[in-house]
DNA sequence: TATTGTTATACTCTATAACTATA
DNA sequence: TATAGTTATAGAGTATAACAATA
């Protein structure tokens, strides 16, 4: 790129978007789209992508959660939980153990190898959480967690009242 | 779906995501997921989807612009950018318009259709945002409005500084 | 040589629908 | 009949790479 094109490049950013930063909605692309650009490149080199990691700490936290119910909390359908629990399974980080009551469904459990992965994978995210909103206070960062949460379950019950 | 599943179903919010919840990433991603849902729901009516509906506001707010530079605002790739200003042109709500002094280029313009269109678009989403953020308070829709604008800027320089 | 818009192609994530084996 | 998991397939959104026209 020649310095006339960087020249203008740098100049672009005079807000050429002012009509959709008036919604919460376009705000909220933005910024979760950088993040979870990072994010893909915090877990890459521990073998995760945002999907797995998340499906890899739900069954950390339920252990012999069903796959119906992982893809209720994941909110994705049950044949996509299948890819996950697979590549999960793949790297050695997750079992399907059968259940004796129910021998249509899978029990997942987190293997001792997976537990250390989680908690490498963890600290990573936590670390590079902590890099990349540097420029809010903790107080903030705690103020948009709740904000987020609130306006999550606001959405949420807009929609389900509407039906 | 027979009673015995709907109460397993209305049981289930026990937060078996309770390892994802410290993540601001993670808040980020289901609040945002909740909110494009309905987004795309009230524009298509209105034969938008949310991709155009950006353009449209950008085009809008900057008359004249070429696809490159939007593609800039957009953060998407130029080949991107033909598909979405295809489709507004197909609809009549955008016109490409030759340059004088760069016959390589277009200058985008907005026909009177489109304005409409836009006003159309801008008074839904303004009232569906609104319906759908009713448990937030004024003060509080400005804070995250502010908190979310300041995260991503300071996502976007973590990353452009650890280059 | 570099850039604009374009096309063709591929990849990721997710959804739908049909299937099996159990319940 | 209904449910758990699976498979095959398709769609949306975006990326990469190569191209013609123009700078």
């Amino acid at each position: 790129m020649n310095r006339k094109a960087q020249a203008a490049k740098a100049e672009t950013p005079k807000q050429t978007d002012m009509l959709l930063r008036q919604f919460i909605g376009y705000n909220m692309k933005r910024a979760y789209l950088q993040v979870q650009e990072d994010m893909a490149r915090t877990l890459e080199p521990l073998g995760l992508r945002v999907g797995t990691f998340s499906a890899l700490a739900v069954i950390m936290g339920s252990p012999g959660i069903s796959q119906t119910q992982l893809s209720e909390v994941l909110n994705i359908k049950r044949s996509g939980v299948v890819v996950v629990v697979d590549d999960l399974e793949r790297a050695g980080a997750v079992e399907r153990k059968p259940v004796r009551t129910d021998r249509r469904a899978y029990a997942l459990h987190v293997t001792q190898e997976g537990s250390q992965l989680w908690k490498r994978a963890e600290a990573a995210v936590q670390a590079h959480e902590a890099a990349l909103f540097t420029d809010l206070e903790a107080p903030e960062q705690r103020a948009l967690q709740e904000l987020l949460v609130r306006a999550a379950r606001s959405a949420k019950h807009t929609r389900e009242a509407g039906k």
